[in-house]
DNA sequence: ACTATTTCCTGGATGC
DNA sequence: TGCATCCAGGAAATAG
């Protein structure tokens, strides 16, 4: 499932492959569509505009758009932005015009290049939307939490001292920190030994500033293999990621502790399951 | 202002 | 073999 390691990826892989070229038209499937934004909006938006980059913020991808002054001459200028959250078990594929439509291809851009950006998503959690870059929304879109790879251990420990939910609820709660999920929070609190139950606010600094350190070191190592491929996730040019090997607790209840050969355990906090070695995790 | 719970959705796994 | 049921989970909605 598409975490901030597997959205780097896809949207760094994106990038590579269409900035600089130009959305010719818009195809949206039948409703209920998954989007956030009206159809219309998102096709008036998109339409004959230029992918300036594609980049990810939080578990988002963003795709900066670009438009030609009206005569064609001078210089593009930032015009809106296309947000895809891949929910799930959503997908982005470059395609070819021949290529097989998969099952559960919700949307169809056709790019001047003669490729074919597609969105596919199963189980619909995915949502499209649009911003159009103006005087409201200069800036564009933003998470409302922190970048967990940017924030300071000052920062961290700020935004979860005085939390009263567990510490697993509060690194999934994307208002925090933007861009952790089930398998990256369940990896740092191992690595940092904190049992997933433990309320933050009873989180000595010491324990904040490992745990701290221990989510950028999964995030960074995860992002350097491409993320995790579990369920059906695979990136922009259809490759899997390689770190579900590297996985030290999420998936592997009743399997030893590679640590210490207690059994993992597995629980269930704010409805996610939560992976943890009850003989290292405190 | 927080926190906890429910809901959305479908494919794959499990059970009888 | 076939059918029913359960489960996965990000985030919005709802309830407390």
């Amino acid at each position: 499932m598409p975490e901030l390691p597997e959205v780097e990826t896809v949207a760094r892989g994106l990038d590579k492959r269409v900035a600089g070229d130009v959305i010719d038209s818009v195809w949206l499937g039948e409703k209920p569509e998954p989007l956030k934004s009206p159809a219309n909006e998102i096709v008036a938006v998109l339409e004959r505009s230029r992918i300036a980059r594609v980049r990810r913020v939080g578990k988002h991808i963003v795709v900066d758009l670009e438009r030609m002054p009206r005569n064609g001459k001078g210089k593009a200028h930032p015009h809106g932005q296309w947000i895809i959250h891949l929910g799930m078990t959503g997908r982005v594929q470059v395609a070819q015009p021949k290529d097989e439509l998969l099952k559960h291809t919700h949307a169809v851009l056709k790019l001047k290049s003669g490729r074919e950006l597609r969105f596919v998503d199963p189980r619909r959690f995915g949502r499209l939307a649009v911003v159009r870059l103006d005087a409201k929304m200069p800036a564009g879109f933003a998470a409302p939490g922190d970048e967990p790879l940017l924030a300071d251990a000052g920062r961290f420990i700020e935004l979860f001292r005085k939390r009263k939910t567990p510490i697993k609820s509060a690194l999934l709660n994307q208002g925090l920190l933007s861009g952790v999920g089930n398998i990256y929070a369940d990896e740092s609190l191992f690595r940092a030994g904190i049992r997933p139950r433990r309320r933050a606010s009873t989180l000595t600094r010491d324990d904040l500033c490992r745990l701290h350190a221990a989510l950028k070191e999964v995030l960074n190592e995860a992002i350097a293999l491409g993320g995790s491929s579990v369920s059906d996730y695979v990136d922009a040019d259809g490759r899997e990621g390689f770190f579900q090997l590297q996985h030290r607790v999420y998936g592997r209840e009743g399997e030893p502790c590679l640590v210490c050969e207690t059994p993992i355990k597995r629980i269930v906090i704010a409805g996610r399951s939560s992976h943890y070695c009850p003989h290292c995790q405190r």
